[in-house]
DNA sequence: GAGTGTGAATCAATTCACAGCT
DNA sequence: AGCTGTGAATTGATTCACACTC
């Protein structure tokens, strides 16, 4: 699901930025994250052994799939034990570059922008928030956890000086692509987008995004389809006892 | 990629919740809110109809795809001329259930949840924000875009006669999941959970998880398979020149 | 002529199942 | 005895390519 490279139809049937090996499919990029979440809580909690089994169950995928993953990473357990806790964790960073921090721009401080900047998991998981940006004048100059906001115009001398490679963008949609036209320039070949519009972006530039009316109306989809196409449950519906399924935990 | 589910292995070879007919892929379902965003678009601009190709451009995949994907709607365009933009439209919100508003239950007014509620997006979209919760004393009785927040404990009976169909998760971790129990227990049966966390739900609940540290990791995955192992590009980097590519627009 | 609808082919991801190590 | 690593089988999604309709 990624929605970078645009259509080019006809010719070029060669990958222009392959570059010899792509051993590490996309969708165990993002499982590995999961993982790494879930490992280094087992860490804090001084754990020094998990089996794929357990593992697996509180990433909440299968444990083929997730021994499969890691052996991707040429990642290697133990036969009859079980992976070491803080080897993995050191194999999954460096799998997904988080040896280094990377330095983030965030443009577009409005409703969602400002919650994002404020929110400190950034900068506790490896991506400090180096500098701010955004159009109105009414903004520009404030302090947002202690970085300034400065004018969306400086985005290319800015980002590239303090070397910035990944950007988020959060301006209402109409922005959006002059944004990331001006983040590209800049040299960040990595971007979030959570404006609801495609990004059109050169070939080798990895753009994720992120749509709350997408995932709302996925949502509305598995509700109507349970439902029929009946309203909702009416407000004089008694609330079912459904106790959850028990899972790791 | 979904996340609902859990492994439960072994037994019940057969799909408890299988209706009869689940004929529209999830990968489908996705992408027909992103062709709907783009139709409304082109209705609001007075076009009366579209090619496969023209919608499948500015949606960002291919025409082929995008065929495919209609086609499963069981939506008919007319050969040699394009689709019916309104009709389109009507189809596409049919399938999607958008023909009536879910009301939408937010816990977490924190610093995320505050600007979710805040976020005019969702009422305009067709998902009236009926409820917000948190258990932070300070927070519970204040109000955020007209609607007044009240305490997590009251989740059941306030979502019950609310009518919600929808839960949106936005608390820190460790309470993700009893927020999550309340949720079902009220009759919710569609969660967005923006907790770093797993949930576990009963089958018959739909979650869909955004995590925003997930998705920062995997682009730093992509930094980093570019740049070798080298931290970035330094301070005295030229920015290069990269023209964006011609996509529609 | 232009553009949809769709079987068939391809490609990617998941799951199975078991050999092999400790 | 327990649990990893991985080829083979399967399932699912994407793309191709062309018959068919207006």
């Amino acid at each position: 699901m990624r929605s970078a490279r645009a259509p080019e139809d006809g010719l070029a049937p060669v990958d222009p930025d392959d570059t010899g090996s792509r051993p590490v499919p996309e969708a165990t990029v993002a499982r590995l994250a999961v993982y790494l979440r879930v490992l280094t809580t087992l860490l804090a909690e001084g754990r020094g052994t998990v089996s794929s089994e357990e593992l697996a169950a509180a990433a909440g995928v299968n444990s083929a799939k997730l021994r499969k993953d890691l052996s991707l990473i040429g990642s290697s357990g133990v036969r009859g034990v079980g992976y070491d806790v803080s080897r993995l964790v050191a194999e999954v960073e460096a799998t997904l570059g988080l040896t280094r921090p990377h330095a983030v721009a965030l443009v577009g401080v409005g409703n969602l922008g400002h919650a994002l900047a404020g929110y400190g998991g950034f900068a506790q998981r490896g991506f400090p928030v180096a500098a701010l940006f955004d159009v109105d004048p009414a903004l520009v100059g404030t302090t947002i956890g202690g970085v300034e906001v400065e004018h969306a115009d400086t985005i290319p001398w800015v980002c590239a000086e303090r070397g910035v490679t990944i950007g988020v963008v959060a301006t209402p949609a109409p922005a959006a692509q002059q944004v990331c036209d001006h983040l590209v320039t800049a040299g960040v070949r990595s971007i979030l987008n959570f404006a609801p519009t495609v990004l059109a972006v050169p070939a080798g530039v990895e753009v994720r995004k992120v749509d709350l009316a997408v995932e709302m109306q996925v949502l509305s989809f598995h509700v109507a389809r349970r439902h029929g196409t009946v309203p909702a449950a009416g407000p004089t519906a008694t609330p079912r006892q459904t106790p959850r399924e028990a899972v790791s935990r």
